[in-house]
DNA sequence: GCGACAG
DNA sequence: ATCTTGTCGC
């Protein structure tokens, strides 16, 4: 099988011209270690359950990246760990950061994915009891050209369980805006909440749900890694307080503070 | 060939 | 992702 094809090798530091074969190589490796059903020790706590008990999933992590205005290359990676029980925050780190690769459709974690596995792994050393039973992305999973997206790969990556969340829809297999807004109404007559992300394939992508009353623009939910479908829309609609699941809206809310905290710190020096 | 394209 | 104020509504 070694065909010897790349003869013309590119530099090593800048991307390869020829679609990013070394990327999609990387994604197509990694993609073979993806577990697609639930996969962890813990169990969800029952709608209403106030009581806590061990063995029960309590720490839900959030991960997002803000970038600076000014430096469009600065950025601030940010990990925060909220208590399912409560909604609230119980952990923040963040880490400013240059970044060079730049953002290529289809390749969001060879951007984001380093600065946020530093951040995962750095809390993981240091023992905290809070580190994350499951992780929540802002990205996508296996809804992606490859079904390989940036929380397949932060979940592979620290073998953690992920959950795909995405904001905006990325075009795969058919699927389009007026494609969603049709499944959307097509739901019966009914007020359903989410609606499974049908492809031309017939394959599922992943699910995209209303989750706050009388919003109309959906959120797109799809598998990152060792967690079903079903499960990854029980857990997001847990903890939607708003559209956006509150581990991700903490985690951006608290990434833009940073940044613009900073910018009040320049002016004072 | 042209447009679309997570963050 | 980021540039950006007020404003309509529960």
């Amino acid at each position: 099988m070694e065909k010897p094809s790349e003869t013309q090798e590119q530099e090593p530091s800048s991307t390869s011209l020829p679609g990013h074969q070394n990327w999609i190589a990387e994604q197509d490796l990694l993609r073979e270690k993806l577990i697609r059903e639930d996969s962890f020790t813990w169990k969800i706590p029952e709608d209403g359950c106030w009581d806590w008990e061990e063995g029960l999933l309590r720490y839900v992590g959030g991960v997002d990246i803000s970038f600076s205005k000014d430096e469009a290359s600065m950025a601030c990676g940010t990990l925060v760990v909220l208590d399912l029980r409560t909604l609230q925050v119980v952990y923040e780190d963040f880490s400013f950061v240059n970044i060079q690769v730049p953002y290529v459709p289809g390749f969001l974690a060879f951007r984001e994915a380093p600065i946020l596995l530093e951040i995962l792994e750095k809390m993981k050393k240091s023992g905290s009891s809070f580190y994350p039973q499951l992780l929540m992305v802002d990205g996508n999973g296996i809804l992606h050209p490859r079904g390989f997206g940036l929380a397949c790969h932060l979940g592979v990556e620290a073998n953690l369980p992920t959950i795909g969340i995405g904001k905006n829809l990325h075009h795969v297999d058919g699927l389009n805006q007026s494609r969603v807004r049709e499944l959307l109404e097509a739901g019966e007559n009914s007020c359903k909440d989410f609606i499974n992300l049908v492809g031309c394939s017939g394959h599922i992508w992943g699910a995209a749900m209303r989750s706050t009353q009388g919003s109309i623009k959906p959120i797109f939910i799809s598998i990152g890694h060792r967690i079903s479908l079903q499960t990854a829309i029980k857990l997001v609609q847990m903890t939607c307080k708003y559209r956006v699941p509150e581990p991700i809206r903490q985690a951006d809310i608290r990434s833009r503070d940073y940044i613009r905290k900073l910018k009040i710190n320049m002016r004072m020096k």
